[in-house]
DNA sequence: ACAGAAATTGATAATAGTTATCAGTTTTAG
DNA sequence: CTAAAACTGATAACTATTATCAATTTCTGT
């Protein structure tokens, strides 16, 4: 892997977020930065940083795929309004695998923990004001 | 809702699997016994199904969504050699929603869990014969 | 049973998200 | 400084899914 200013653009880019950020939002924003940075050069980036283990892609949105920069196992909220994604800082439950794994055949390396509900955005403006 | 014959055909189709099919699964099986039924008609109708909680859409595998008909709070596992997705029936442990709302802002309402790892198939075709 | 409204269908166009292609450019190692 | 390898931007192509729409089916009231 050579080094590419626009990799690294990319990176940091994502780094500045703490929402979890879809390729085309990584996008539009650098754009603004880089007018000729190419949509393809965004998706090829981030896709060949989570495959390096430098950032985390996340699947488990429905739509497009989500990124973020922390690779250390974690667990996210989903909120079913506004489709927000945020890290949930509880620790881990690494027994949760070896739980698993009397269920089932085959080996188990680890496990996604999404959580459901409604943020407090979402909450707030449900009923009241606008 | 009203009746459908091509609904109903869905919902039967998906009852017959064990794994957790995708709408064209669902469809490519379909036109053999009804040579007529649309592609349009099976996503349509897995999606309404799913609204109505008669079944359930999966959007935690990276491309296609996958259904299945058991709507109760389960657990899954992903292989990630072949991509195979099973039910892991071990306890729901509801205690994690507790857990995880004293970590964010906002109501939770449920979660999903997925175990990642190397399916029984998978595991024994590594090295071996073919 | 019959008419009309509502729901549904099949075919296909359109859309969203992503990857592939490819000629030209940049990076790297010698 | 040069050649190979990696990378880029532009865009075509592809996959998964939804929208559109005329024709058909289902349902409801009489």
């Amino acid at each position: 892997m050579n080094y590419s200013r626009q990799r690294e653009e990319v990176l940091e880019q994502l780094n500045v977020h703490h929402d979890h950020p879809t390729a085309d939002v990584i996008f539009s924003e650098l754009r603004d930065k880089d007018p000729n940075i190419s949509l393809a050069t965004v998706y090829r980036n981030l896709k060949v940083l989570a495959e390096n283990g430098i950032i985390r892609k996340l699947t488990f949105v429905s739509g497009a795929d989500h990124f973020e920069p922390n690779v250390n196992p974690h667990y996210h909220f989903i909120c079913d309004c506004c489709g927000k994604v945020c890290d949930v800082p509880m620790q881990v439950a690494e027994t949760l695998d070896a739980t698993a794994s009397s269920y089932i055949n085959g080996t188990i390396t680890g496990h996604d923990l999404v959580f459901y509900g409604k943020c407090d955005d979402c909450c707030n403006s449900e009923d009241s004001s606008d």
